[in-house]
Order: structure tokens, then sequence, then C-alpha cells
DNA sequence: AATAATATACTGCCATAACAGTAAATAAGG
DNA sequence: CCTTATTTACTGTTATGGCAGTATATTATT
């Protein structure tokens, strides 16, 4: 079960991490990714508020992936699939 | 590779999808998740803007998980139940 | 210790996300 | 078709996220 707050903060975690293992500064990533340094200092602090644009760039700039589990999924791929998604 | 555009439309269709299979009005899903009904909307059409907590707030209100795969992800473990989290 | 590099914190300004309320459009059911 | 429910769209207001710039703190290097 999602918990915002925790999600966010391990998020943050998991972002410093591979940044840091691929050598950026905050800054470099955050012109990697097309946004702020502030901004790439928020989330990695956590903060629940950051719009999903700017923490999936920075997603996309660390070569991380993200996806969703939920209790439907088998159905919903077949739906999907059918409906050309 | 995370395209923006593409993962917010993907997430809208998934969480409509489980919205609708749950049997609930955008409405009953934004009083869950305690956000405005306009936000569900937004966000079921993939509007990248939206805050993460608000997205979240709708994942958890569905039961969905969210989660990351990154290519360091095996030595992040590590590091992290180290550290303690 | 001194220097440099990086991270953290703070400040104003601006753009806009979120919201409630409402209205129009679409879908569903009788 | 008509009625109802739901979704989509729009409006005005308020709150705040994102940003550049800057300052301070922390960390690393010599």
């Amino acid at each position: 079960m999602i918990d915002v707050k925790e999600t966010m903060r391990k998020l943050g975690e998991l972002i410093r991490f591979h940044r840091r293992k691929a050598g950026l500064t905050q800054i470099q990533l955050a012109d990697l990714a097309g946004i702020g340094k502030a901004t790439v200092f928020d989330i990695e602090k956590g903060k629940t508020t950051v719009q999903m644009k700017n923490v999936l760039s920075v997603l996309a700039a660390l070569n991380i992936d993200i996806h969703f589990e939920g209790p439907l999924m088998e159905q919903y791929k077949k739906s999907s699939v059918k409906a050309g998604g």
C-alpha cells in the first residue's frame, strides 16, 4: 500500500544514489533533465508536491524506469492490447 | 526509456480502467483520494504537470503499487539495507 | 588550515496547478 | 425518445511550485 510521504522519501534516495553513481552533481542532473537545480534538490529531499513531469524527466536522465502494479493488471493488459495501447 | 507524455497517458488509462472496474465515478475517486474531481480528470487525461502527491493518492485509493527499476538497483538495495531504509 | 567543489537553504517573482462551482456534452438505462 | 448519471470542459480565485540568484554549510582535496 502506497504511503505518499514514504514513497517520495525513498524515491529521493534512489535518485540521489543513481545520480552519485553516475558522477553527476545536482546542477548537472538538473541540466540533463531540463529542470532547475532547486527542483532536483526538492525531489531528492522527498518533497511530495513536485510535478510528475519533473520527476519523470529526472528518472529518464538516470535511465530509471517506472511501473505500476495493480490488482487488475492482467485484465488491463489484455483490454489495452485490444484497444491498441 | 521514459517518455514523459507517453508515461502519463498510459498511467491515466490505467487509473481510469481500475476506477471503472471498481465501480467508482471520478467524484467518488476524488473524495476517496482526498483531492478535487478536476484533478482526477486531469490525471486520467494524462496531464504531465499534476503533483506527485495527487497521483500517489489516487494510486493508493485504487490499490495500485508503483515501483522503480534502475540499472543499479541491486547495488542500491544492499546499500539501502546497510543504511537501514 | 586553506581552497575548491558541492550541497543545502533562503528570497522574490511569475506562472500555473488545484479547487469549487457550473455548464455543456456524452453515455447509460428505462 | 426521454431521463438520469457521468464525463468533459470552462471560469474565477487562491495557493504554491518552479526558477534564478544568492548565501551559507558541508564535504573533499591538497
